[in-house]
RNA sequence: GCCGGAGUGGCGGAAUUGGCAGACGCGCACGACUCAAAAUCGUGUUCCCUACGGGAAUGAGGGUUCGAUUCCCUCCUUCGGCACCA
């Protein structure tokens, strides 16, 4: 791509020399745009950095929010750049979803011409940032060259098995319009994620990616560098628990009921079972006498919430079924209850009970007088005291009324690290009755929408041939724009007169495509291989690029889709793995986390509770470096903070005395400085140069501009005594300009073209700190006596120990406090501080 | 109930390996400039006292250490996640 020269336009002789950001970072702006400084092309001289963050769904308007979560992670992009790195740092739009569809059940505006209209305003306000975005390598998802891979994706999940249509109890938000991930669904009352609806339940034909076959591997974090937080919240969530699958049998109808437990070893103490009120065989075994009461508590649990069925303290409730089972360790007969506290959704959706060691089970037990045996004996305790019991027992002990296992010990560890656990898990395997099992609470990835402004699901239906796929040379299944918008509840494309008309691809009959639409989530699974080369037509993405930048480097984003998008991508990008796709088995390497902007209130922004910082406002106002400072220096990025209007006019000062300090003419000082203040200038320089790239790498964001505040008020000072002009001072400004272009990229540009330094200072190389400069002559220690800093003494640099701890002794206040004695210890930390104790 | 993060001046925050707590900034006060104001520049700004000097203090209490914001234990507050999970 050739480089193409700015038309040299003559600009009048600048009159005013203060500093104005509105025309400097204009000019910037265009001149890199213009010479397409921030395009980034395969180049194997360089080492590569692909940096990541994520990409924003086009409200129409980028709040400070995006800011706060952009600007840090340009500015870091930035710094790689410097550091030699051949930076990719691309940016789009992850533009279907529903709020676009809503305005347009609302007004009538189609969301595709809304779509764009609001990416055209935020790619603008994007701009205005001026951060190093690739925009040759923008991606839009909502676009039909985008979402014909998405399609294309679903397919290649399709074919490796991992695509599959259910007929199950889904989560349906009622607002929404549409059915959830079970991730999408949040808080003790079960909301929607996206619009804070409780959801309900429905019984559908949905799609599902089976991601549960990953669970294992997505537990493991192996050589990825993520936030432990992250990794908690992903382990939590797939909540992987380790037991033992277990089959008893029904005495009516000889059903094999499988059962999961954790506790094998206390199978000899199950003496009922526990199903569901959904159960599949319920309705079979249950006693002609019993019928109409369960029918009864199935209705009435049916109309219970989850939330209600799972409230913990809530008293259990259960019926007899009539029905009985065999327990297979000791062949006892026991009764067969429902019971709401066990649930459909997670294990089997049948327990067996343990009353003597299950607080649940025993409570249950207790209500309705069923027999409760101790079958783990605490050492020390006889059979006697354990009946007194009126709690469940989980501690360690001795098995005992447990045939071939009594005497056996048990821990409380899990799985097979319980000795009790694992003789009973070979022992039921070779008895076949059950085997050793891994339960898990994460479920496969519901990925049916019910509606329209969402990439359509490539699947067509067919009487004789049931489903298949789209012919992949017949992709993308367009998304037709003549629809009604309706809040039906059904996806429009349903409603479509002909669209889901079409012929089967196995027999060429009269079929009909599937009418719902894929999951947002699954288009953001995939966004960062479509930057790699967003034009491409023969695959999802160019290998070559692919090879040079995959994986991505950097990632930065919110938390909050630490257990979605976080964890779907990461299952997307194994499942293409497996299937030759992709490489690797992690598609991000490094992540970190940005905390949130809340309003001045405290409160999370929102344009109901009128607390939205306008950053549009701020930029015309102060320019973007202020604002860019300000947003990297106002909080800990991980934490964030709510914000302070005011102290913008912090940065704001910053930037502007840093103009003045390079563009003031007029030193105020003729006398040349000593070398004492130059040579104390030039350590400060570079010990802020250690301390500012350490930050960098540590996305210490705040302390940079703090550290780049303090070395300017020593410029200042050392301006004062005389150090303009000199040698020590050029190096200064050279090195402060550089430092600050990732943060303040205008007017870095702008000073270091005043400097007279060939464009552009966004090519330049990180300076190198010059370790010798950064040794202080001498050094202040402080002398503690007892713990308290009574004394300041100061010694040379290189002083030894013994001179450290003479010249301390010989402190006039250090002797007032000896009074004469010898103290009992001196502790000398070398270049920390002396601590005697007296 | 379980898991994880956080708690430091009026406010945002700093303190890198256990070594001077409060860097840097906001705000505030005073001063300079000005007819005046804004802007700018300068000085001060944790709290308490009898103020030359001394004492206390990093959510609370305890421990380890010459020395703890930092390590350990108990607890409190707060935010987030999970939860009749078998």
């Amino acid at each position: 791509m050739p480089v193409k020269e700015t038309p040299a336009k003559e600009e009048k002789p600048r009159q005013d020399k203060s500093y104005n950001p509105q025309i400097i970072e204009k000019k910037w702006q265009a001149k890199w745009e213009a010479n397409q400084l921030y395009r980034s092309v395969i180049d194997k001289s360089k080492p590569k950095h692909y940096a990541l963050t994520m990409l924003p769904y086009p409200s129409g308007d980028l709040h400070i929010g995006h800011w706060y979560a952009m600007t840090p992670a340009d500015a870091r992009a930035r710094y790689m750049h410097m550091r030699g790195y051949n930076v990719l740092f691309p940016m789009g739009f992850d533009a279907f979803g529903l709020p676009a569809e809503n305005a347009a059940i609302r007004d009538g505006v189609h969301p595709m011409k809304r779509t764009f209209q609001n990416i055209e305003k935020m790619r603008k306000q994007m701009k205005s940032m001026g951060a190093m975005f690739d925009w040759e390598r923008e991606a839009i998802s909502a676009a039909p060259e985008y979402y014909k891979w998405t399609e294309w994706f679903f397919i290649q999940l399709y074919k490796a098995g991992l695509a599959y249509r259910k007929m199950s109890a889904v989560d349906w938000c009622p607002n929404c319009n549409t059915t959830l991930a079970r991730e999408q669904v949040w808080g003790d009352d079960r909301h929607c994620e996206r619009c804070g609806t409780p959801v309900i339940k429905k019984d559908l034909d949905q799609w599902f990616f089976k991601a549960t076959k990953y669970a294992d591997e997505l537990l493991k974090f192996d050589g990825i560098d993520w936030p432990q937080t992250v990794k908690t919240l992903q382990t939590n969530w797939i909540d992987r628990s380790e037991g033992a699958s277990v089959v008893f049998k029904t005495e009516i109808g000889n059903h094999n009921v499988e059962i999961f437990t954790t506790r094998p070893d206390t199978l000899w103490g199950a003496t009922f079972m526990v199903f569901s009120p959904e159960h599949p065989f319920v309705d079979e075994i249950t006693a002609t006498e019993n019928k109409q009461a369960v029918e009864e508590y199935k209705t009435q649990a049916a109309r219970q919430t989850e939330i209600q069925r799972g409230a913990a303290d809530k008293e259990k409730t259960g019926l007899f079924t009539g029905a009985y089972a065999i327990n297979p360790v000791n062949q006892e007969r026991i009764p067969i209850w429902i019971a709401d506290y066990v649930m459909m959704s997670y294990g089997t959706g049948a327990i067996m009970a343990v009353p003597a060691h299950d607080e649940r089970d025993f409570a249950f037990a207790k209500k309705y007088k069923l027999p409760i045996v101790f079958v783990i004996q605490p050492e020390g305790e006889s059979e006697a005291e354990q009946g007194e019991r009126n709690t469940a027992y989980t501690g360690p002990g001795i098995m005992v009324n447990s045939g071939p296992f009594n005497g056996t010990k048990v821990n409380t560890e899990k799985g097979r690290k319980n000795p009790g656990i694992a003789a009973v898990l070979d022992w039921i395997a070779e008895q076949g009755i059950g085997k050793e099992s891994v339960n898990y609470r994460y479920r496969d990835w519901l990925i049916s929408r019910q509606r329209y402004w969402g990439a359509p699901i490539p699947m067509i239906y067919c009487e004789q041939h049931s489903w298949n796929p789209v012919p992949e040379d017949q992709l993308p299944v367009l998304l037709p724009e003549d629809v009604e918008w309706k809040p039906t509840g059904e996806s429009p494309l349903k409603l479509h007169p002909t669209w889901k008309n079409t012929t089967c691809p196995v027999c060429g009959e009269p079929a009909t495509r599937e009418t719902d639409t894929m999951d947002t989530f699954m288009c953001s699974s995939w966004y960062h291989l479509r930057y790699l080369s967003p034009k491409y037509d023969k695959g999802p993405f160019d290998p070559a690029e692919y090879d040079y930048w995959m994986p991505v480097d950097t990632y930065t984003g919110g938390i909050e889709h630490a257990t979605m998008h976080l964890l779907y991508t990461r299952f997307f990008h194994k499942a293409m793995r497996d299937a030759g796709i992709v490489k690797g088995d992690e598609p991000m390497m490094q992540l970190r986390n940005q905390g949130m902007v809340l309003g001045e209130d405290n409160d999370k922004m929102s344009k109901s509770k009128g607390n939205v910082v306008a950053p549009d406002v701020l930029v015309d106002k102060y320019g973007a470096d202020s604002v860019r400072a300000y947003i990297m220096f106002f909080a800990r990025w991980e934490m964030g903070a709510p914000w302070d209007p005011q102290g913008i006019e912090g940065t704001v000062r910053w930037v502007r005395r840093v103009w003045t300090l390079f563009t003031d003419p007029t030193p105020p000082t003729t006398v040349p400085a000593s070398d004492e203040v130059t040579k104390n200038l030039r350590r400060k320089v570079h010990q802020t140069l250690r301390k500012v790239t350490r930050d960098f790498e540590n996305f210490e964001f705040n302390t940079i501009i703090s550290s780049l505040m303090e070395l300017m008020n020593e410029m200042y000072k050392a301006r004062e005594a005389g150090a303009a002009g000199s040698n020590t001072w050029k190096e200064a400004q050279e090195i402060y300009v550089k430092m600050m272009a990732p943060v303040t990229p205008h007017i870095a540009e702008e000073l270091w073209s005043q400097l007279g330094k060939p464009y552009s200072i966004h090519t330049q190389p990180w300076p190198t700190v010059d370790e010798a400069a950064t040794k202080e002559d001498s050094i202040e220690l402080p002398v503690q006596i007892n713990g308290k800093v009574r004394d300041r003494i100061t010694v040379p640099a290189e002083a030894t120990e013994d001179e450290i701890k003479s010249a301390a002794l010989a402190s006039e206040v250090v002797q007032k406090y000896l009074e004469g004695k010898e103290p009992r210890k001196v502790i000398v930390a070398k270049g920390r501080l002396v601590s005697i104790v007296v």
